[in-house]
RNA sequence: GGCGCGGUAGCCAAGUGGUAAGGCACGGGUCUGCAAAACCUGUAUUCACCGGUUCGAAUCCGGUCCGCGCCUCCA
């Protein structure tokens, strides 16, 4: 396959993915803030790195993976303490329920993944760095702000303009009480002094009891897992300002070097033509996909089904349609395996008939493109197979080449679950069997009723039937 | 106002100068007692609209209409 690229958003360009030690490939994603279930806007960008991740892998880099969780701020902050539970109690749970649904999805466990909470000292080591090289101060309330003037670069990767920046353009955003502890609207807080709302949750510092701010805990533990410069850093749209803006801010006063070389962003994921939001009742989990019959799998497809740059729509039907192709791409797996027969399986590797399906992933992730082209060979394979013109050695080949395909995709199926049909279903089926066997058709299809009405379907093959649950 | 993205068949979605991939759905067919499943096969003279450049444009340029995102803590 082709070396991959990617559209880096700090150059406006695509760019190489190969590590700049020659090594490891070094990249760090904001991860999620554990305060409520993700919903499949999350998941599309995890799903997204996760394939990219696999992209690399496969084109034959080592990475090194690092995914934040965000378990202190102002949301699991305050929503612990509305349910009465700890900060720990409660980001512990639905951390957990994050990576029940990273697994369903079958998304790789980034390498390291840090918890802020547990990186408090490191974070506070940084404001201190920061303070040291005159990049912040401290305010009257024992607050730490950045101080943006003091960072020329300030909106180089957003190409945000400083004097944009700290004009409010016509929109009214909450003012904090802490605003006026500011030496410019445009400075964010390092570290918050502690309020009483805050609660339990507090730690001290140099300059008081109070908590970290939200940015900080990104700089500090990428650097502290990847190194002061490292690959690429990775997230949601949104978060390129301020959120990506401030980690450059940070990391690079702090450092004196060079933060991520590459910055890679996915575009958002609307559900039925609108953004998603909690008031229109379309901010969907995957437990509510799941709960309308539809599999974790189905969701993986649909938000590879278009391309990561671009906004992407998310409905019941594209579900529906995601889960009839991944019907077919399994199908298919199943006959290659089942024509290799005895033939030894080889490795596999990325040179065969997929390539130009790598080569459409190592175009930018474009899976579109690739979902394309890998379809079109699928067709050829099914033809050959319905025609019996599959070698079972090539078969073999062609499984391998096949599953690694699918395990670049991330796409994994569930084999055939052979829970067996209840036992009234079985005696319907066979007592069906007997009754076509005697050519007693009006009796069969009597019987074939009420075994749908037991929601379970039967299917003729020309020595016996099978018995499926109805989907 | 600033930065950025998009409008391609019923739905989804590639394609950034060489004459419209692919998926789903739908129609026809093989198979079947009939189905189902599986496979075969068909389906955009056309890419929001108007001009222009070019031998040639969905792709480049100018303009118009429409939709969307971000602009301090939302992936």
């Amino acid at each position: 396959m082709n070396t991959p690229v990617i559209y880096d958003t700090f150059t406006r360009a695509l760019q190489p993915l190969q590590p700049a030690d020659g090594a490891t490939f070094r990249f760090y994603c904001c991860g999620p803030t554990v305060y409520g279930p993700a919903h499949i806007g999350n998941f599309r960008t995890f799903v997204v790195q996760d394939l990219l991740r696999r992209v690399i892998e496969a084109a034959g880099t080592t990475t090194r993976h690092v995914r934040n969780l965000t378990d202190v701020d102002d949301k699991t902050i305050r929503q612990s303490q509305a349910e009465g539970k700890s900060l720990t109690a409660f980001t512990t749970y639905w951390r957990d329920q994050f990576h029940a649904d990273c697994e369903a999805l079958n998304c790789l466990s980034p390498h390291v993944e840090p918890s802020a909470v547990a990186h408090i000292p490191l974070q506070i080591r940084m404001i201190e760095q920061l303070l040291a090289k005159g990049h912040a101060y401290v305010a009257d309330d024992g607050s730490v702000y950045y101080r943006v003037q003091s960072f020329d670069a300030y909106g180089k990767l957003s190409r945000l303009e400083q004097r944009q920046i700290t004009t409010t353009c016509g929109h009214q955003h909450a003012q904090t009480d802490d605003e006026y502890d500011r030496e410019s609207a445009s400075d964010f807080a390092l570290w918050k002094a502690h309020k009483p709302e805050d609660g339990p949750n507090v730690w001290d510092s140099p300059w008081g009891p109070g908590r970290p701010g939200w940015h900080i805990e990104c700089s500090a533990m990428s650097v502290e897992y990847l190194g002061e410069s490292f690959d690429l850093h990775g997230g949601g749209e949104d978060l390129v300002f301020p959120h990506h803006e401030n980690e450059i801010a940070q990391s690079e006063a702090a450092t004196g070097k060079p933060f991520a070389r590459l910055w890679f962003h996915s575009a958002h994921l609307s559900v039925e033509g609108r953004k998603m939001s909690k008031s229109l009742g379309n901010l969907y989990t995957l437990a509510d996909i799941q709960a309308r019959g539809f599999d974790a799998m189905a969701l993986r497809y649909v938000l590879l089904s278009g391309h990561y740059r671009q906004p992407l729509n998310f409905t019941w039907d594209s579900l529906k349609a995601a889960q009839s192709a991944l019907r077919r791409l399994r199908q298919l797996g199943q006959d290659l395996r089942q024509a290799a027969g005895e033939a030894p399986v080889p490795g596999a590797h990325t040179e065969g008939p997929f390539t130009p399906v790598y080569d459409a992933l190592a175009d930018n992730l474009n899976t579109p493109d690739a979902l394309g082209k890998w379809f079109t060979v699928v067709h050829t394979l099914e033809k050959r197979l319905h025609q019996d013109a599959l070698p079972a050695a090539e078969a073999a080949t062609l499984y391998a080449a096949y599953q690694h395909l699918c395990d670049t995709f991330g796409f994994v199926f569930a084999p055939d679950q052979e829970s067996p049909a209840p036992a009234e279903v079985q005696a319907l089926a066979e007592e069906r069997w007997a009754a076509k066997q005697a050519r007693d058709f009006a009796r069969a299809d009597a019987l074939r009723n009420e075994i749908t009405d037991r929601g379970w379907t039967v299917q003729d093959a020309k020595d016996g039937y099978t018995l499926a649950p109805a989907s």
